[in-house]
DNA sequence: CGCAATTTTGCGCACCGCGCATCTTCTGTA
DNA sequence: TACAGAAGATGCGCGGTGCGCAAAATTGCG
């Protein structure tokens, strides 16, 4: 490469990449230990191991394994937040959720993972849970998203907050619908045509 | 009393009570010691003390104090569904379904203790899983009563388990905000209100 | 009363979450 | 480049947890 590094005014440096790396990789490895070996033969200790960190390591990243499992899927909810963010202003709140959310799970860029972590979600109602605590911190981001496009106050009223989850929960439970029925019809058209089914008023 | 028990034909014994009797009072113990001196300072142990029996008792009838705490919303849950199952087969879903939440919010026999689980969970997320977890137990139940009122199923059909989550997610949603305003107007008004502006068309 | 079924309890073990001290690695500056 | 301070990784240890197992206590029934 060139001798001049390229000016990269706030690229995240060697550290924060390696914190990301490290983040990822634990996530990564609990969700595939898990699918080899089944959830409950899964140690704190075998995911560090699997992730090349010591034990100890992994509770400064998370503080449980569920965690480490479902933070994995950060990613495709950042991605919501960036296509909600990318929709026309004028355009009514519950269909640009819809493209958001049905975009999130397009094919070109559709993440397999997502598909082990909601396979796990529905075996062991522990995950399941933490998936909903996950999915609740999201929602609290899109719901501030949601109030600036609304006019509303994400702290005061009820609505972007409502919507917000309301629109996770469809998406997750036709997702995981989907799933239990095999997934050879695209996810993001089951996803359209629930979220098309549900409305929330301001 | 008078001497000759009475004929309860299918009338739980007093095993049955006891368990029954103690499982409340563990759930009820575990609530109100957190409420005393927080969640962070209840040990397993404690509640066992409580409640009069042994730690090990404890386990025998939850897996974990955060289950504890939210089983002892079961009796509202319960009510949702005889709401449920007492509205009229001709009136729409939602309208039951908004009917049957606010009636199990209703004054006169409205439990503190809801309360103070949904302060619980507002400020402690791991309560708010399981609390969610709970809830979609109740979900379930709930959907094969909306799926019989449908004509569809519970099992292959998404509606009746959309239909029922999204409701309680309403209903959460909507007291947890009721809660932090003060809670000084009637919760199950704010509940109808809610209700009303969302809309899951079979 | 006495037996069978069920529940409670004590004990023990593997695992977990995390505070603390220490060591290693990175970053900004001279 | 050299270096000092910052930040992350690691080892250690402790209190707490979840649960299997077997003995003891309690209840139901004839």
């Amino acid at each position: 490469m060139s001798t001049a590094a390229r000016r990269e005014p706030a690229g995240p440096g060697l550290r924060e990449r390696k914190k990301r790396a490290t983040r990822t990789a634990l996530s990564l490895a609990a969700l595939r230990l898990a699918a080899e070996r089944g959830w409950a033969a899964v140690r704190v200790e075998d995911i560090a191991a699997e992730a090349g960190v010591s034990p100890r390591t992994f509770n400064n990243y998370f503080s449980s394994k569920e965690e480490a499992v479902m933070a994995s899927g950060a990613d495709r909810a950042e991605r919501v937040r960036e296509e909600l963010a990318a929709r026309p202003p004028e355009e009514p709140l519950w269909d640009a959720l819809t493209h958001a959310f049905a975009a999130a799970l397009a094919e070109p860029s559709f993440d397999p993972a997502t598909v082990l972590r909601a396979r796990l979600a529905l075996t062991h109602s522990q995950l399941a849970a933490e998936q909903v605590r996950f999915e609740a911190r999201m929602a609290a981001i899109l719901a501030t998203e949601i109030a600036r496009r609304t006019g509303t106050d994400a702290e005061r009223d009820l609505y972007p907050r409502l919507a917000a989850t309301l629109a996770f929960t469809t998406c997750r439970l036709t997702f995981e619908h989907w799933v239990r029925g095999g997934g050879d019809t695209p996810a993001a058209d089951a996803v359209r045509r629930a979220m098309r089914r549900v409305r929330v008023d301001p």
